[in-house]
DNA sequence: AATGAATGAGCTTTCATTCAT
DNA sequence: TATGAATGAAAGCTCATTCAT
């Protein structure tokens, strides 16, 4: 059944408005840049007027605030996702979310370019630094975790968890890279196997060719 | 050669504000960020007037341009220099590139920041990623190269060249993105271990422990 | 008479609401000041909601002049009441109206503040302008009406009951702006030692000391 | 001599940029109020473009503060100058600054426009507060101490020099206010003749009639 | 009658660019 | 070549007003 059906544009919840808002800053930072997207810009994404992005988050930075928190919310229930989803064993948990990290939903060039747009900030707004240390942290613990269940089900030898989880998270953000700079040249499969062999040649007991 | 022979005082001091102004210019966007540098704080920086890059450089966009270019070159001269003063071996040679990727004159906070300060704008300005892909390209082709001789040299076998210089490219730059949002936390030995564990995993008889 | 009879509860309300919003409007303008008091704050002093003022009044101009015309009545009210009930003689009340244009319930800062605000703008309102000529015309007269029969009843020569109405009036006027400009300082019993010390001055039969 | 003969309207010194935008914003502030004042109009009314203002004084603030210092020290010089020229008595001086007062140079309804606008939002700006009192201040001094002497001189009984100053400082004021409201009433020499007609019945000895 | 989300004109402010010196 | 005052387009933001509920 149609929850509300149709809306006027004129009615919304506010929490509505204000995702279609973020979603629509997030098409414009994609397209234009994130120097380029202008209040106006977002609104007429939107189908709005002029003001409303005032109106709903008082300032240009706190819809830029939100827009990032957003995505990184986002990402962080995908990654959530795989990971409950996923087989019962650390490799196959870690498989996921490696496959996650290449998965058209995240490594969307779409996507990435927002990401990079904010971090291509973050030594200038801490703010948007506090944010993406948080996710990271997040992200990290869990994956050096699973490295670690490894290690220790394993026969493997001189190997840290740490270096590993730093290697894994570090590939993938540097393939997004790819992906935005060289479109046609990336590939996702050829990056998919490239984590594999990784994986594999690390630890060959989970990860079989 | 004539070119870097004695030049007449004037167009030496014409590449030399040129210089001075990209220096300015990369400064300013390492502490402010892209988005709030202005031809006022270049200026400002470089300790002259109003007016001054728009004499030297036309317009923003192209001092910006231009700054992307020099970003690149720049590396490409280390890159270079690194290769050819490294040891005789693919290895050697593949180890050098690798540490120099994560050596302080590289993996400088505040010159990473101007990297993804670029990357942040690619997806939006054509001629930024245009800059940026031809240097990706030129240090694939040469890592991946290497990676092949290697290849060739020891016993490896189901790898491919391709995916290891993917994987090690993106992991270095990943880094740098780790480098960026957590520089309390980023540890370039640690790092710099996670390359060399990963290169041994791959390339045991080449990089031994 | 029939108006001020029982009202209709729903003509009432109107007329009370519409109260409120002025009163709200006096205590924008006085704590924020003409310039910077906007339809929402007035609504929100009101505890109403944005669009109230407009439902009320139309516009903003109509709800300032609505405000002027209420300060005005209501100080004509206070005079009213003065003169009628004070003393017979034309020194008894002139001496009350002196009195209550010091008296706390007309000088009072935050009102002072409020006719300030809108004398700030009588230059470029004619509507304003208007009002408040009515206004100290009715007053104007009636002190000089005072004066004029004071002399007639003295034995005052070479003075003009025009040049003392106008002494007088302006006068308190001015008292208003001290307090207004320096509260601390501004000191109401030697105002009226300052009205007293004139009025026996000019008129020492009818005010001795 | 020219002193610097004709110049273009781009090069100005600085200080006479800031009076020029001084001076147009006092005739904007008369013209269309304080609150209708735009950036715009100023730098229209100064024939100069959009930003001039800014670039001038940073914010449009600063402007209002500016001009009211200005608007306060303009008449400190006035008053300084009517004080020095004056005949050396007392009485001479304290004539001579009631006289200025209600001059045409102080008196011009224009610029009593822009003094009420000001003290229009005196309340809710602590800083024309500070520059209107320290004027007063100063203003207020002199008087009262002018009137000392002539108390002392005299045979003057039961009168304070603080009340006599604070009647005339607020009866000039309180006439500028009947010069703004009622313009075609307000007639400057019945003014100076209320106050001529106070100071003789104050002061018989100094000010005969 | 009352609400409050939405509008959009108009404001202040910023800043790349121009240009007289 | 260099300066820096001036320009003016464009941005973010405010707010009177409208209107569906």
């Amino acid at each position: 059944m149609a929850t509300t059906a149709k809306k006027t544009s004129r009615t919304a919840t506010r929490e509505k408005r204000r995702q279609q808002l973020i979603d629509a800053t997030m098409k414009c930072i994609a397209r234009k840049g994130m120097g380029s997207t202008t209040l106006g810009d977002v609104a007429g994404e939107a189908g709005l007027s002029q003001g409303i992005v005032n109106l709903h988050f008082e300032s240009k930075d706190n819809l830029l605030n939100e827009t990032l928190r957003y995505l990184a919310d986002e990402y962080k229930t995908q990654f959530s996702h795989a990971y409950e989803k996923s087989g019962p064993g650390a490799a196959d948990k870690l498989h996921a979310l490696m496959k996650l990290d290449l998965s058209p939903s995240v490594l969307d060039r779409r996507k990435v370019a927002v990401w990079f747009a904010f971090w291509g900030e973050v030594k200038s707004r801490p703010i948007y630094r506090d944010i993406c240390e948080k996710s990271d942290e997040y992200y990290d613990e869990i994956v050096r975790s699973l490295c670690s269940q490894l290690i220790a089900e394993g026969d493997y030898k001189n190997i840290t968890a740490l270096a590993i989880s730093t290697a894994l998270a570090s590939m993938t953000n540097g393939m997004w890279l790819s992906c935005l700079i060289s479109p046609k040249l990336f590939d996702r499969q050829n990056a998919m196997i490239a984590v594999d062999e990784y994986l594999h040649s690390i630890f060959p007991e989970h990860f079989p060719l």
